[in-house]
DNA sequence: TATTTAAAAGTGGTTAACCAAATATAGTTA
DNA sequence: TAACTATATTTGGTTAACCACTTTTAAATA
């Protein structure tokens, strides 16, 4: 009986609201560049707080949707009607993001990174990415895990890249990849012993400089990792 | 004698009360897994009001590094402390990227997506990759700017990619490259006939599913923004 | 009529009080 | 003593009032 019960779908007052005041720009109801409707306005013809409503506008900048200016008014941002089509509710979606492209993508950035860590990096660079590869390993040593200094190592390894953009994003998806590799239980115990080596490997490449073979370790090391995932496809 | 008034950093409330919270975080006075302060608390301590407390609290709370559980507290999360030395800082300071990482990150991800595009590509999405195109080419027609459609011609490739992590990042970064280029006014007039051919090109290489030509298309139509943002490093 | 000026209306920002749910505490009972 | 219960406290969530600044409006002035 109990299982035609469907799950209820909550969906906090500010997601509505967002979706809302999606829906007034997509419908060119307000074009770029206009001003929203007032805080106030806006909640009084949705039915909630103001309160509401500023949480709603304050994630839209974050996303860089709207700007609001203090005391004046909030404005659309220039990036085109277009583009809103399905940009918010698609980086909203983000959280329910599949394994199989997190890792993909995962893969592309440290590849890259890892190739330009071995060209830019500074003897500071290494040291930081070798301490944090200490750090891992003690960890494991004790038995416990270790995916968040795992985790660590490669954006050190990011952090060498110089690229900041490329850091920034792996540290806007390693959240997730930390979620996932938590609730999908992949640190696999017996691997350990492979981990350490890859990761030494990966750091002696850098080391020496060789982009090439640097890249190729990071390869190497993280197709394990997408091997994993794909046998956990839903 | 105007020289020497050095720039007042306006930094906001909020701002202040994240880099609080986080040295509280990365001081191990607050373990992950252990409870913040009340919201109370924190705004007595700090000598703020409890609003702007909470709006930082909800920052972090986007970025992963705390979660709020109603009338309950609020928690850091997993993501060790060692992460965070820099973490929130860094994405913070995102908005103030070199234009050269983030071209080169574009390029990176760019062609990924031509080339998982080429193969994965729906009918549905072809026919949206052309449509998007032509959007950008009348505009251009037009004699406007059409930065927008540019830019939207190559999320709707993403979008065919079937990698959604890869999609969310070209849109987490479109708003900087779009900021970028208007103010670095790169749309080169003289360019546009050149841009819409190349345009052409990418589109057959994916209709006809050709993964290596399409890849290649995109790079050559991505290096030349490249030469021209190197011109203008500061 | 055109320009200036002063008042009023509107804006986002901030604050303090109140709400219901979760938690901790003390008291009661077996 | 241990387990349960009722109460008090603490929590994040919500609301409404107030603030300072901006914009608009309308009146006064040249």
């Amino acid at each position: 009986m109990l299982e035609n019960l469907h799950k209820i779908e909550v969906q906090s007052p500010v997601d509505l609201i967002i979706t809302q005041i999606r829906n007034l720009i997509s419908t060119k109801q307000v074009l770029p560049g206009d001003k929203l409707p007032s805080e106030r306005k806006l909640a009084e013809h949705l039915g909630v707080s103001r309160g509401n409503v500023r949480a709603a506008i304050s994630k839209l900048e974050f996303y860089g949707i709207v700007k609001v200016h203090a005391n004046s008014g909030t404005r659309v941002t220039g990036l085109g009607i277009p583009a809103l089509e399905g940009l918010i509710t698609d980086i909203l979606a983000m959280e329910n993001v599949d394994f199989g492209s997190l890792v993909d993508t995962r893969i592309l950035l440290e590849k890259e990174a890892t190739r330009l860590a071995a060209i830019k990096r500074t003897d500071q660079d290494l040291k930081e990415i070798k301490t944090a590869m200490l750090n891992y390993e003690n960890k494991l040593m004790k038995g416990e895990q270790a995916v968040e200094e795992d985790l660590l190592f490669h954006i050190k390894i990011a952090e060498a890249s110089k690229n900041s953009v490329l850091k920034s994003l792996m540290l806007i998806i390693t959240p997730d990849i930390v979620k996932n590799f938590i609730n999908l239980k992949v640190c696999d115990e017996s691997n350990n012993r492979k981990t350490i080596e890859e990761h030494r490997q990966i750091i002696d490449m850098i080391s020496t400089r060789d982009a090439d073979q640097a890249e190729k370790a990071m390869t190497t090391h993280l197709e394990a990792v997408k091997a994993f995932s794909q046998n956990f496809k839903p």
